[in-house]
RNA sequence: GCCCCCUUCGUCUAGUGGCCCAGGACGUCGGAUUCUCAGUCCGAAAACAGGGGUUCGACUCCCCUAGGGGGUACCA
């Protein structure tokens, strides 16, 4: 039998790191085993704009390398694949569910339910309907109806005995059927709830391994009854743990942002972020620009690969040491049965650790790539760059080397695509450097030189500013200090003789010659 | 309340009765390198939730307690 899973990500807008990692781990499994994976959408509630809400998941996934054999936008033998559209299976199945005698229509109001319930809890027993309102007969519906009550259809449960699932993850999990409540498989307006449609879904698909978060596991025991009763084949099943927040065991949600940059890595990584997207005009409203949501990695240059490898390891790992993984060697290591039990909790730090990894691991003509749609936003260069402009980008990409961490990251290096006379001076990298008399003598003098100096290579301008200096007698960072601020405008930067040659002689003369300016004029 | 699940360094984890006075990674702290920053290198601190069993021997098996999480909806 051909391995099946799904991921069913409802229409909400936003793509979770939880939800990618289920669904990563679902698609590996899949992968892993020759299998399909499925995209299935549960858009049960809402009915506008499904297709807009939709949008930002199915890219997100796709970015991600996450894809679907069968599913929205590939299609498939098995569609349709959106729930809203299958509602006729479902209305089957719950009409054989009544047939068999699974389920029952019941004509309690809420209220009604609700104040049998507050009674159980008062007398301290556990709550189990009394099936007061439940008809057997037509006739019982007639009588009902002619009070003007209304039907939901009810699962009719055991009542006793034992449930036994073996988990792919956990293991053995028993539940007394005695604990189960008559739960409601279609609405009193005719809609159906999520179990149903969920059990039916998976059945009409083919799923062979219902792969999910642990939420899902109290619930299984009335899916596994519709399933019995439909005489359907059980799923095997695997319950995630969940991705929990920063230094807790908690569910990470996207809606506690305000929680999370308490801590400090998770605000630093925002932060990189939003000075990113602040540049490249990317909108920064809170909702969408989260590191809870895929959105924010891709806007703001990381590496999908990167942050699939540390999503697989969240909650899963090979053995004491692998940690690096390529996506085929990801696909052949991976198991259920090595998945954790335990909630992970999402480490910002950690994340950035693999996607420095991974983006240091590029090739120079990648990180050109990646890094020149920033510079187009943020307007440094023209779109597209010439070649001569790309081996340019390429010069400052390999000399800013480990400080570009994310794509995005281009963006400090901005002194090297701004104009000359454009430049702009941090006060107090000016202040500190170029605020003394010999400070500017000394560069005076080195203008003098570098005027002429051949060749204007990083080495050759090292040997000649090293032997500048032991006859100035000053110490290689005195020099060095006021250059590199004069040259760009700030005190940090990379390596002073990379800059300069990267620069080239006119740039800098004309460069040292502004501060100059700039400098005698504020003094 | 009831039911279910979970519990190894701050974090992610290795560990399936002796190889573990617990290994790796991120982070932290020290030191080295250096023109700033980033990096790199070396070193250090840091954990089996608690209590009972079982066993010659428990991180590993069983029980209890505690803590955490989830479910208990005409939510998904």
């Amino acid at each position: 039998m051909t391995i099946r899973t799904r991921f069913a990500p409802s229409p909400t807008g936003y793509l979770h790191i939880g939800g990618v990692r289920t669904a990563l781990y679902n698609w590996l499994f899949a992968r892993k085993h020759g299998g399909q994976f499925i995209l299935r959408i549960d858009d049960t509630d809402r009915q506008r704009n499904v297709e807009e809400a939709l949008r930002p998941i199915l890219d997100g996934l796709r970015w991600l390398g996450i894809d679907w054999d069968e599913g929205p936008e590939v299609g498939g033998p098995l569609g349709p694949y959106y729930q809203s559209q299958r509602v006729d299976r479902y209305r089957d199945a719950v009409e054989r569910l009544v047939a068999s005698g699974g389920a029952y229509y019941d004509y309690a109001a809420a209220e009604e339910i609700q104040a049998e319930r507050a009674e159980a809890e008062r007398q301290k027993r556990t709550f189990r309907y009394s099936r007061r309102f439940m008809a057997e007969t037509v006739a019982d519906r007639r009588r009902f109806e002619a009070e003007g009550r209304r039907a939901v259809v009810r699962l009719k449960m055991p009542g006793e005995g034992k449930l036994i699932i073996d988990d792919a993850i956990r293991g053995r999990v028993e539940f007394d059927w005695a604990n189960e409540q008559d739960h409601v498989v279609q609405r009193a307006d005719g809609s159906f709830l999520y179990h149903l449609a969920n059990v039916v879904d998976d059945r009409d698909f083919q799923i062979t391994h219902v792969i999910r978060a642990e939420e899902h596991l109290s619930n299984t025991p009335r899916q596994a009854f519709i399933i019995e009763t439909l005489g359907y084949e059980r799923p095997a099943y695997a319950h995630l743990p969940f991705v929990a927040e920063p230094g807790s065991h908690t569910k990470l949600s996207k809606r506690k942002l305000n929680k999370y940059l308490k801590d400090r890595d998770f605000a630093e990584l925002l932060e990189r972020g939003r000075k990113i997207a602040a540049r490249i005009g990317h909108p920064l409203e809170a909702d969408a620009f989260n590191p809870v949501i895929v959105d924010f990695y891709r806007s703001v240059g990381f590496l999908p690969e990167a942050i699939v490898n540390y999503l697989a390891l969240l909650g899963w790992a090979l053995d004491d040491k692998t940690e690096h993984f390529s996506r085929p060697e990801l696909i052949a290591a991976f198991s259920l049965a090595r998945v954790n039990k335990a909630p992970a909790s999402f480490d910002p730090r950690k994340l950035m650790a693999f996607q420095e990894r991974h983006f240091h691991a590029l090739s120079p003509e990648r990180k050109v790539e990646l890094v020149v749609p920033f510079l187009e936003k943020a307007g440094l260069v023209q779109s597209p760059p010439s070649n001569e402009r790309k081996k340019y980008i390429e010069n400052v990409t390999a000399a800013a080397g480990d400080r570009i961490k994310v794509a995005g990251d281009i963006l400090d290096s901005d002194d090297f695509f701004q104009a000359d006379d454009r430049l702009e001076y941090d006060e107090k990298a000016v202040e500190k450097n170029l605020g003394k008399e010999e400070a500017l003598e000394l560069l005076t003098k080195l203008r003098d030189r570098l005027a002429t100096f051949e060749p204007f290579t990083p080495d050759a301008l090292e040997a000649m500013l090293r032997e500048f200096v032991e006859t100035e007698r000053i110490k290689i960072g005195q020099l060095i200090h006021p250059l590199r601020v004069a040259l760009t405008g700030k005190s940090i930067g990379f390596g002073l003789f990379d800059t300069l040659a990267i620069l080239g002689r006119e740039r800098c003369l004309r460069r040292i010659e502004r501060a100059l300016a700039a400098a005698g004029k504020t003094s």
